[in-house]
DNA sequence: CTGTTAGCGCTTTCAC
DNA sequence: GTGAAAGCGCTAACAG
């Protein structure tokens, strides 16, 4: 590996020389400059991150902790996270979330992070505490479905948004609305099943326990709980379901039992990604605008690593009503 | 921030073995290690990993460079990816890849990352040669559109799969196929193309420039294109688009258009996402191994990494007939 | 078994 | 303007 110090020999100057001209220092004769320059292009030199990093206490990189990136929603976000990162310089560092392994991940992010951005997830109180006491800042973008009082939340309101759709669905007719949702209250998406709670109740609909169908998040497992459902009796008329994986899920499992939608079931998802608006019957479906939480949740935590103290934005989503739950 | 010092100081050791009893080496007196463990788990303290990456000259990390998270299939790579790097302590450090700004990636890259994972972008020489000469060992997870000699690659026989597909193809009676591609030869799918005309060749079929269509890897110019074309006429009856994105919008394209998908056109994609699956009528594809050529791109990254010299496994994908190749 | 110590490649203060 | 040198937190000889 080409050092520093081979590049300063070379050129007849001192370490400190080289460093001031790739810092771009102003303080370097101009001659000296160009033929420290000359010395780096010749040897095709570039200064090792690590050992900058570990002078300077910054590394240049966030980390970003994923749920299930073979969700195309999550993918979506990463785009528009690692783009404005990249446009300040930052890198992002990639890690799939395992909330038994929370330990191991404190050990993996020391010292080669500058900050974290959750998607959603909920860290242990001892994690937060941890994390605190490092000094490295933690933004989430998505409410987690466990509040985190310390940590700033970057997303739409839930509870406008589906009070939205809840309005929506009601306008076509349906007031026994259920709901798939996805597993325990630590699950990035948690949130919005309580959302949707309240959001009835401000709508003054019934929400009884059985409306409430676990489909883990995954289109698979969305499937097979809608389509055991099916084939064993149910009585409501439309079902949102907390992400589109699930509705689209929902919908191949009304598609297999000969249910029609939106006739006999209205179906409607929480994302719209691209999916969405392709499946036949197209799918109604809050559109949650990625770009801009992704942009702005980043924003955020970058300038929370700058020192500055931003507040969170409130960002809108919006209804893309689609044939899953209006009858022609 | 903690430091090793201050660990060493309080259970009235040396730094070394703290070091040992971090690093496990078996030398060090069972007192002494709990002791030392114990005062670890009393201060909270981590390893700063910045500073044993530059003692040890190793990262853990893999640099990923991304063309465009937003599509689902890079998102499903990226899973098995991650997967595979976590389970031999490596983290991934992802990074979209912007042929213009080849030099300042070094710049990134330099000293945080053990290696490199292609998917699919073609180095510039001049970069191929620069980290060569950092010893950073590269894999290219897909086929280049331009060769690298150097450069292992991980993939299907895209000839062999697409032979399969044409075949496919004819037996539903077509023979005058068109192909939608990815703009430049720098792109990540590129290959596909060159891959798909030796197949032709292969199966005696002509290829005329006219059924060459540009889709630039994207739903939106997808649907644009094919829509163009159908407006202007066209005398080919299937398409098989480069990747699935670009088959939903031919999809879409048609169905705006009014042409019945298969029996006016048939259409058929390269790697079976989900998406695929859920459009109507459900898309023919080649069946792209995602898990398995992640998972091998992957392993023999890390083997290159540990100086092993594994051979490039061969993967073999298969064609999921559905209903847009087929009439009832 | 444990401690001392020399770096890893870089930045930056301070002296010249 | 430039150079010497300290030190970031860690590892690993080597000495004891």
């Amino acid at each position: 590996m080409i050092t520093r110090k081979e590049v300063a020999d070379r050129a007849g100057v001192s370490v400190a020389v080289v460093s001031y001209v790739l810092n771009n220092r102003s303080i370097v004769k101009e001659e000296t400059r160009q033929k420290v320059l000359a010395v780096i292009n010749e040897l095709g030199y570039r200064p090792n991150q690590t050992a900058r990093s570990l002078k300077t206490r910054k590394t240049g990189q966030i980390a970003v902790l994923v749920h299930f990136v073979g969700n195309p929603f999550e993918g979506g976000l990463l785009l528009y996270i690692e783009k404005k990162a990249k446009l300040s310089n930052y890198s992002v560092f990639f890690h799939s979330f395992e909330p038994a392994r929370e330990e191991e991940l404190k050990n993996t992010l020391m010292g080669r992070v500058d900050g974290i951005l959750l998607l959603g997830q909920t860290l242990s109180e001892e994690s937060q505490a941890f994390y605190s006491l490092m000094e490295l800042p933690i933004v989430s973008l998505m409410h987690p479905g466990v509040s985190m009082p310390n940590i700033p939340v970057v997303d739409v309101d839930w509870v406008t948004e589906m009070r939205r759709l809840i309005v929506h669905l009601r306008e076509q007719g349906h007031d026994r609305i259920a709901f798939m949702t996805a597993g325990d209250s630590q699950n990035p998406i948690a949130y919005r099943l309580i959302a949707f709670r309240e959001a009835m109740r401000h709508e003054g609909l019934e929400l009884p326990e059985t409306y409430i169908l676990e489909g883990a998040g995954r289109f698979e497992m969305a499937f097979h709980t809608l389509t055991t459902t099916l084939t064993q009796g149910f009585d409501f008329t439309a079902i949102v379901a907390a992400n589109d994986l699930m509705a689209v899920g929902c919908l191949a499992a009304c598609r297999e039992s000969g249910i029609l939608v939106p006739y006999q079931l209205a179906i409607a998802g929480c994302e719209d990604i691209l999916m969405s608006s392709q499946v036949s019957p197209a799918l109604t479906a809050i559109s949650y605008p990625r770009m801009e939480v992704g942009l702005a949740a980043t924003e955020l935590l970058l300038s929370l690593i700058d020192g500055d103290n931003r507040k969170t934005p409130r960002l809108e989503g919006k209804l893309s009503v689609r044939a899953s739950t209006v009858e022609p």
